[in-house]
DNA sequence: GTCTATAAAGGGATAGAC
DNA sequence: GTCTATCCCTTTATAGAC
């Protein structure tokens, strides 16, 4: 078992390569021989794993859109009231995201280009459809919403739109990064301060934009 | 000036052709035949009017940024009350954007993937630089929050935040849209009445997000 | 499993006729 | 200005040795 590359056996290596490069210069603009050398192996060694450019571009993709979804569901899914459900999701959606400050960008630039690949595993998706997960998801949001309406804790809202709301807020200044810190002038620094700031001032931005 | 070709001159057939393809396809994954074809001549002519692919590209790149710009800044910059700027940013920032629906999902692909051509055409850009104007009105918008927020009319908030959560909240959907219409199984008639939801209810939501 | 060598196709760019 | 023909480099993918 002892190996002589980095760490992880060969496929994990690619796979991790695969996922900087296909990040950073997406399907169409990724290279088989950059992530071979990023890997640390040659690039018939792709293809003895993966077959096809197209086949470790979509088990890329799967991985990083897979990444994010658990976060949502189990605190949107959860029995908590809305105003917690608020807080949470901001706080860890943020942290998760801020992890990996790639995946906004990566996965908006893949569903523009390529929004057939998504139809066509959420076909084909093994367990439970995708979209039948997310339709529970919203009604379960819608009632709960609807309930707090009618006891005048907020005003109506459709659970998409709420749902919506949270993640453009909580997603959009990691895509368009590059336009905020050229056109806002900020550094590194400046946009990890904006980010803390948001972080704690979002929530209620968000709840008092709720309320009646 | 009597034209074969279906309508304007030629170096305007192919600019919008190019439009199209590197819209849909970005930068990386659009093939200058396929831009050919659709602007009805040969591909030495695309060589012959804009040199190279990255000229091209850079020339759409260009005008599709500078498309919803002026929108942003006549409404942002104006000196309305903050709360007249809402709501029509809003109504103002979906029609347009609704005209373009793949302007967001291209810019934010292109932000993402090439980053460095944003920096690079800030600097040698014409006129007024993007980075100058952008900081009048942030700070013109600072001015304005901060006395609203002392007079207690809304709760302190740095211009930064206020203007990426109105964008955010505008342009997230169209960006995200394949994700929404599978995910949340929309079709085409569904999302505009999504969209004309959001329009009508997001300057209140805004607005009492705002409130102190 | 991993490598080298190479096939096969794709795609940007140019030369030169008209 | 516009076309055809073609160059030549890049890139994916496979064959076959080890």
């Amino acid at each position: 078992m002892a190996e002589s590359q980095p760490e992880g056996d060969t496929e994990a290596r690619i796979l991790e390569a695969a996922r900087r490069v296909f990040m950073l210069r997406g399907t169409a603009g990724a290279r088989m021989q950059e992530i071979a050398a990023e890997a640390g192996v040659n690039q018939a060694l792709l293809h003895y794993y993966f077959r096809t450019k197209d086949r470790l571009a979509e088990a890329v993709f799967r991985e990083a859109a897979g990444r994010l979804a658990p976060t949502v569901l189990r605190i949107l899914g959860s029995d908590e009231p809305i105003e917690a459900k608020v807080e949470q999701f901001v706080q860890a959606y943020i942290d998760a995201v801020r992890r990996h400050p790639f995946i906004p960008g990566y996965i908006l630039a893949e569903l523009h280009h390529h929004p057939e690949r998504l139809a066509a595993m959420a076909e084909r998706a093994g367990g439970i459809p995708p979209a039948e997960i997310a339709r529970a998801l919203i009604g379960k949001l819608d009632v709960q919403l609807r309930t707090a309406a009618e006891a005048g804790a907020l005003r109506p809202i459709a659970a998409a739109q709420f749902v919506v709301n949270l993640i453009a807020l909580c997603v959009f200044p990691f895509a368009a990064r590059p336009a905020l810190t050229i056109g806002l002038g900020m550094d590194d620094g400046a946009f990890d301060r904006f980010l803390d700031e948001r972080r704690a001032s979002l929530p209620s931005f968000i709840l008092s934009g709720l309320r009646p």
